[in-house]
DNA sequence: AAAGATTGAGTCTTCAATCTTT
DNA sequence: AAAGATTGAAGACTCAATCTTT
């Protein structure tokens, strides 16, 4: 039975969304102001990094990523065409590929980071406490 | 001066991030699967149903609803199409317009708040305590 | 038949350029 | 020149259909 939210969750709610449109853009805003590609990117990048030579099959990453399956693989498509990601034959299941991170790739993923960091750091680290960042990130959380 | 962002402050922007693609998409997958069109939509109507008979300039909803100018006038385009949101001309300002909700506007806007109020609930008022979400209401007002 | 992955066509978004009024 | 708003063209996303291997 769902009952009508009360006036907390939907205060929730809407701070979610506007987050989303606020902080999360603005984070996007600094990395294109550096010319740097968007936080997709990295977040393929980074997956990839921390699985290592064996790379990652494109349902093992939508998994991670939480993408959709069509969304996925033209993400792929521009990354690979930017050299900064290899797709590999899969030798145990031929429906599939392997990706993997290039040199390139990794030292991309280390740039963004620097920027991202930073657009973190003035979004969420300069306007909560420690403790308040625990807290939140343990709310949200629960949302999964 | 930017210092790195410590370890809470990284793993509230990755809650942030994925209540994004989690969440929001759930609820945005309800609203499609009920027929109905997309949040970006009841937020325009809602906006317009608050201010009432002056209806609102563009650059208004602008402010309010954190979106870029471009991004907007299309989105009113499909609206007005649609026969929910109505353009007048703006009597003190020859450059601009009003925006008015109509009355299937009004309709919509209460018929698409059914299947949003029950998306939330499921969502949010599900899975967080009363305090819980005030809490996170107040930490996201933080970022805004 | 089901799982892994891609693709064509249509829709929406984005950037830069444009137009009008202040 | 700046503010309010729109538009063309290019890029990204979504849905449904497709293809291959299991």
């Amino acid at each position: 039975m769902t009952r009508t939210p009360d006036d907390a969750t939907v205060a929730a709610w809407i701070g979610i969304a506007r987050a989303q449109r606020g902080a999360v853009s603005r984070v996007e805003l600094r990395l294109k102001a550096a010319g740097l590609p968007p936080l997709a990117w990295y977040d393929v990048l980074w997956e990839l990094e921390k699985a290592g030579e064996e790379g990652l099959r494109p349902y093992a990453l939508e998994k991670a990523m939480l993408f959709e399956q069509y969304n996925l693989s033209r993400l792929v498509d521009r990354l690979e065409k930017a050299g900064l990601v290899a797709r590999r034959a899969c030798l145990e299941d031929r429906r599939g590929h392997r990706l993997m991170i290039t040199e390139a790739g990794l030292a991309e993923r280390r740039l963004m980071w620097d920027a991202y960091a930073a657009a973190i750091e003035r979004e969420i680290g300069a306007r909560l406490t420690l403790s308040e960042a625990r807290t939140l990130a343990a709310l949200l959380a629960k949302l999964e």
